[in-house]
DNA sequence: ATAAACTATGGACATTACTCCACAGTCAAG
DNA sequence: CTTGACTGTGGAGTAATGTCCATAGTTTAT
């Protein structure tokens, strides 16, 4: 798979991708004879969770770490699984905030009747 | 309230909070004879919802946005219900895929029955 | 074999969100 | 009334995250 097919496939640019790859946040694909970069198509789902991470909040450095958690294996289990699990407590806490704010948009809803009941009916 | 005693209950510094108010994502603070600002206290809750927005992922221009809609009055309620109803939608979407990554965490954890075993027990 | 579309590289530029600095006025304590 | 902590302003500097550009090689279609 070239770069542009990718490009299309994951609706990042072909500078995003490739500032994905100096940074290291990918791995550096295979190439061509002639020099061209070829994706593995597994690329698509590492980009999709990198775009994901990054909705969520987290800074590239930190997507960094957590996919080389997930998919390397220079760590031992003991260190790998003290930072899963900090990872996981992160994500619990942006779960509530998020539920908070979702309260506080609800109620400022509630306070407009009118306009809500159209809606619901 | 001083700026000095807002920034320690807040965690913000100084520079951020006048930045912020330059933005317009609070507003100007009265001020006291000598041109100091002056606090009211509410400004404590506006600022950790700003705080939280943005570890959430959440851009300046989207809390401005937001905060606009919870604390003004010079939209419609239909133009207001409509957008609170989007960031309604927008927040759902991010804690789902805050669920998805979480389960992507928990996958890798439990590929690690021994170790999850004495944290566990 | 020429044009159009794709790719490569390195480096400059842009935006967001701060952060720091220089300089100056104010206030409280000793 | 000096010293130290606080405040003000405007503007420069910085880190993160891209985005654009110039230049050049490759491939495909006509």
């Amino acid at each position: 798979m070239n770069i542009k097919e990718l490009t299309e496939t994951v609706g990042l640019s072909r500078d995003t991708i490739r500032f994905y790859e100096r940074e290291g946040l990918i791995s550096s694909p295979s190439r061509k004879s002639n020099g061209y970069r070829d994706y593995d198509s597994r690329i698509v789902e590492q980009l999709n969770m990198i775009i994901m991470a990054k909705e969520l909040g987290f800074t590239l450095k930190e997507i960094k770490e957590l996919t080389e958690l997930l998919y390397s294996n220079n760590l031992t289990q003991s260190q790998m699984g003290e930072k899963l699990l900090e990872k996981n407590k992160q994500i619990e806490v942006k779960i509530l905030e998020l539920s908070k704010m979702k309260a506080l948009i609800d109620d400022a809803l509630k306070g407009m009747c009118s306009y809500k009941d159209k809606l619901a009916l």
